[in-house]
DNA sequence: CATGAATGAGCATTCATTCAT
DNA sequence: TATGAATGAATGCTCATTCAT
């Protein structure tokens, strides 16, 4: 994924230097820390530390701890729904379009335990995440698998009885159930068979039956 | 379970001089607390307030804040695997008791969430825990569970060519696996489908077949 | 009025022993403090240095670094009032009594320049003073004026035709501009000459004439 | 006073190279800010921010912090004195100028709140302000009541066995005295009525009584 | 057994100031 | 002349823990 994000979204050399090197030093010191710790028991004091820069740069970079925090998962999220837009362009049929979406969800949860552990653990539990940008962000990744949903229902590959709002929702729960317990018990993913049975049960339940 | 535990462990009245009253206050004002935060969030400051005791007696009676968790969780812990094994009693067959130890197992989990999300989620990143006494409870549970498997394996209920920590291992991951979303979703648990469900994959799998 | 308060208000030996010792070095140490520095440049570190007690006490005998500040000027303030109140004891007549009241405010204003800094200069600007303990002890002085002044409309010794409010803010406001100056350049005052001065352009003014 | 200041100080256009913009920007900035805020609690990031300017050309133009403050005031009294200096020309005798000298400092104190606040309250009390090129210019500005007082004494005006200091001395406390209630209060001035009563105490005082 | 007082280490955050370009 | 990045030293405040009584 990383490959392919440079791909998408790195800079285009001539124009803005743009990012500062120490808030680079500084995210990356955070994503190292997250693989041990959890977010609260970090001190900025080690961030700062980890970096190599200077403590108070982390306030210039970032409005606090949190935003920090934020601005990590974002950049995370961003990339992900970038790489996820462009792997889904291609495929024909939203139920096509679903099952990409699930084992791309699941590689992607699998591939970067760290940000697993906070998207799913961590940043529910944060005062003021459901107006983040962050959150924006999950918004748009659950509408990219809406408009498939509907594409799908329009089409007739998806019966028209049920909500697209509840398939959605049965999507994702589903795929953060499937991973969850790999990812707090630190076990390895079986991505293709996990996505396989996701979709199994799914399917069956939603394609319309003739 | 509570009247049941009563009559399991509480004291005789006649026997032990018994636990300090203060020490009951504050396992009990941890409770309490834990059920809205998170035990880094909650001082020690905070639970002697809510315990209505002085803030030293909690290093009176515990070693130190991490000490008092696990004791509070040993509490719990005992408390279960007393009525688990009070339970067990007078079932007839491995493949009877493993599905009454799958049942109770996950009805625990579901009974009390406090409880469930420290052992599943915070516990483990402690340091010092394998040493705990809290998971000498824990391996206490678990025997319970191999000497089951190894009494089926003995009578033929169960095949012989899989190690019994194997087969137990697949037991306590499935129950976890089982119950961790709802633990962090706040979901509610359907005790008997999740637990049929599970013995239904489980002996399919581990039972002999003729 | 060290000797009459310790007369008026310490403590009768017999009972609590009530304030701990760390308290009182704290208050002390900023008093200390503000007498070469105004109360923003002082830092907690400096009065806990100064005190030669740990920092933290700061916090367990005062909310906060404010609340410190409340503290000191309200002990000032409640021993000034009841040194007040006793002072016009046995005084016959408003006017009298107004002169003594006159006379004892510059004599303390003089007396503490600390205190009076303070409470011309600093704390007006505090929020959540005019909310404070400190603002309602100022409250009750002012109130003992008030009453003076009402016995002195009642018995016939100050014209009724203006409000007792409108007299006190005009004997408040000319006592605290009077002395001003004085705490600001660090001059001397005279206490006898600016009471009589003082006096003197007010009851002319509002004494009935005749 | 604004237009007559541009008349006598500003820069010739054709003369000095001038003032670099940037320092221009920088004291209105903190001229604006000294509104509402005292100085100590003014950042440095504050002041360019209102500038518009880089932080760092604050340290271009001033030495500090404290230094840009020194330079506003002087600029403020460096004004007002060039502005005295022509108002005191063809007023004949040293009592009409002292008059003068007095309603000029009143209308001053009471023009400009933010400046007599600073030069009133807070200037006193930092480290180096005797030695500072503002407190020259005050000297100036004492200088030229001096030479008025000496003048009368000269001419007989004024009588000779009070030291020209001490009468001065008395002149701009009373001055200040008289000022600093209704800055601090922030209470409005009568100029007319505050000189004529300051000056009608000081002569009857000073003056030769034949 | 109980307690009030004490404390050292640490917390996130801010600030005036400097430096390389 | 101007700037963005960097920084050391604080700041008010909190916490788990200890100790004398």
């Amino acid at each position: 994924m990383v490959k392919k994000s440079k791909l998408l979204s790195s800079e285009p050399a001539q124009a803005k230097p743009a990012v500062p090197p120490s808030r680079l030093k500084i995210t990356q010191a955070l994503k190292e820390l997250l693989r041990n710790k959890d977010f609260n028991s970090i001190t900025t004091a080690e961030i700062s530390r980890v970096a190599g820069v200077n403590e108070a740069l982390i306030y210039r970079n970032f409005i606090d701890k949190r935003g920090l925090l934020h601005a990590v998962l974002s950049e995370y999220l961003q990339d992900f729904v970038a790489n996820l837009t462009f792997d889904l362009k291609g495929i024909h049929g939203a139920i096509n379009k679903i099952r990409k979406f699930i084992w791309a969800s699941i590689h992607y949860y699998d591939e970067d335990r760290v940000f697993s552990k906070i998207q799913l653990l961590e940043v529910r539990n944060f005062p003021g995440y459901f107006e983040s940008e962050t959150y924006q962000i999950v918004r748009k990744y659950a509408g990219l698998l809406t408009a498939i949903i509907e594409e799908g229902i329009e089409n007739g590959e998806i019966r028209k009885d049920i909500t697209p709002s509840g398939i959605r929702q049965l999507i994702l729960g589903g795929i953060e159930h499937a991973c969850l317990p790999a990812i707090i018990f630190d076990h390895s993913i079986d991505n293709d068979a996990m996505a396989d049975n996701l979709c199994e049960i799914l399917f069956h339940g939603i394609t319309r039956k003739m």
